[in-house]
DNA sequence: TTTTAGCACTCACTTTACCCGAGTGCTAAC
DNA sequence: GTTAGCACTCGGGTAAAGTGAGTGCTAAAA
């Protein structure tokens, strides 16, 4: 019989949380001693493994849910598995290559590309996929065009070096001198080139005088025109496979469905949240440019028991939009990882064909 | 004791099933003979009335969900009731009003209209609200422009006369010359105003020929853009206040929620389905221009056991959507046909002021 | 002939009791 | 330090019993 240095005993304990971790991830039952001393080598007996659980548990990494019940791990030991043990996975190969030529092929417009890409992490993952498009706020404006469509109704049509485009159809009591709308295009166009949404319209309020001079009634028209059309617009968020998490013995009494329900069926409440939490700081680890969310690490009451794995998606470098998915805490880390991963990549990639051709 | 005519004896009748399927709107428990003798004026004693119920049941208008429990409605005695029963209300005048108001503040954005409407049905309804906007496919073309974003990217934007705006960004290999441009958009203007999407689309194709006969190389670039530009989207379904169905009686258990999931999570499908239906020939009724389905009415199974209450909405005249909700058989069905007809006026005057000013 | 009272019967639902077994914590032996 | 043994816990499943709303039928009353 050897004695253990406290290396050892530290090694063995992670092990076994990481064999406990494993075990639940696969089955969603609590693990038991027995239960893991049978499947899993580590040549220890029940009672030993009862001595380290319970040390754990004690350390704050496996809760019990009732006396007589076997572990369960806590966000803490999600936590810790994600930081220091999880590998995280690479897609298979095949995989990979299907989602290559997917996006390659069939990736034109931009809002079938979201709708696509949300249904595409949730076939992968089998959890909710989730794509949030922010409002253009902080994209910046490439092109604006000013299109009369009769003498009173005026089409705006923005476009942002994201390759967005936002239009609105703007309405005037009285005709809009073509001379005018010409002269107006022609300042948004030099003047707001390159610049956030947000400042382009604070801009132009400021300059819209410098035409009006010579239009002098047409200032509150103009005035409008650029309160309209550059007023801000809130993104879309994408939600697909929602159906799937009720499917999951881990939602399945009746309270938890209904307050899932709810959390998804407010749709916009949730974008707000998932982009104000991804905005902060991300908890650390190796997962690239991956977030992963565990239970209550998530601010809003709604996702405390379930995790969020995100990633930012980037054009030109800058990081405009957020995807990733939605599951329950007991989910496969590092394979979620791998494919949001995978799929931010793939999308910032066609964004770019979108954008830079 | 004085005989009854025939006449009496069905009107008799007609009122207790109007009893019954009140009691059973209100409560949703199957509703039993003492109950009903005691809440309606109907100075008949239980026993008289089980006697009559049990004819209902023969005739098919009521059922039993077992032995010893009270009648339910069937199908049939909900439709019997919104066609030849219900009295349609009408919205309280204040509520009205504040529509009224709403609507004619804030709309401006079709989008957001849409977005809204959906939300107030699910409000006024606590049930669920659904908008479906058509592709453009029905639409008429009423302007057409092209702008050169860069020497080879092209947005296309389209204007329907409903108002609705598409773009697509189209990239090209080469430089696109900006009097091929000018060509194709006189062309399409002149050519394609007031014609369907559908049919634009194929004579854009056979036309475009006599502009590449000046163009001759960049024949196939025309093609190429008058088949992306005009691909047909699927038009948009806005879906809001799922969750409330969750907390009606109507569908506790396990596998009823299951399926409502699932049903809710489609809805590019329920789009299809519900335009499909609604296409159709409408059960009739006294209710305007609006339709009430009812359980096994609806074909997509699905739907079995909900009822669907919904109407198009109109702009110059011609149908262009189609907007309602979506809640349990039992429902108030005079109040519901109200709210959608008031709800389906607005948006129709809504989309008359954004496109007819 | 229609309505009503009376009554036996049904059947979902609830409550209670019970058992089973997986799993624990503790103690003592290895 | 590890393990075997053992009493104990407690959720979950199942069966039995009770409850009550509601029915259908029959026979009497109107």
């Amino acid at each position: 019989m050897r004695i253990l240095s406290e290396f050892d005993q530290e090694d063995r304990k992670r092990k076994l949380l990481q064999a406990v971790i494993h075990e639940y991830i696969k089955t969603g039952k609590p693990v038991g001693s027995a239960h893991l001393a049978s499947g899993y080598r580590l040549d220890l007996s029940p009672a030993t493994l009862r001595n380290v659980m319970s040390e754990l548990e004690e350390e704050g990494f496996l809760s019990h849910p009732h006396t007589s019940a076997g572990r369960v791990p806590t966000d803490k030991a999600y936590r810790f598995y994600v930081d220091a043990i999880m590998d995280v996975q690479h897609l298979a190969r095949l995989e990979e290559e299907r989602l290559d030529r997917e996006y390659k092929a069939r990736m034109q417009e931009i809002q079938d590309l979201m709708l696509s890409t949300s249904k595409t992490l949730s076939a992968l993952s089998k959890y909710t996929g989730f794509v949030w498009t922010p409002g253009m706020e902080k994209a910046r404006l490439q092109h604006v065009e000013l299109i009369p469509l009769e003498p009173r109704r005026i089409l705006a049509v923005l476009v942002s070096d994201t390759g967005m485009v936002k239009h609105r159809i703007v309405s005037f009591d009285s005709p809009v001198p073509p001379a005018f709308l010409g002269d107006l295009r022609t300042l948004l166009n030099e003047d707001l080139r390159g610049k956030p949404f947000s400042e382009a319209r604070d801009t132009l309020m400021d300059h819209v005088d410098r035409i009006t001079q010579r239009h002098m009634d047409l200032m509150e028209m103009a005035r409008r025109l650029a309160r309209e059309a550059f007023s801000t617009n809130e993104g879309d968020f994408y939600l697909e496979g929602a159906g799937s998490l009720f499917s999951l013995p881990d939602f399945q009494n009746q309270e938890e469905m209904r307050s899932l329900v709810h959390l998804l069926d407010e749709k916009t409440h949730l974008g707000e949240m998932l982009s104000k939490e991804m905005g902060e700081t991300a908890p650390g680890g190796k997962s690239k440019g991956v977030m992963v969310r565990i239970g209550a690490e998530n601010k809003s009451p709604g996702l405390r028991n379930m995790s969020v794995v995100s990633s930012s998606y980037v054009v030109n470098g800058r990081p405009v939009g957020l995807l990733g998915i939605l599951g329950p805490k007991r989910m496969e880390y590092s394979r979620m990882v791998a494919v949001v991963d995978a799929v931010s990549r793939l999308v910032s990639q066609a964004l770019g064909r979108m954008t830079e051709k």
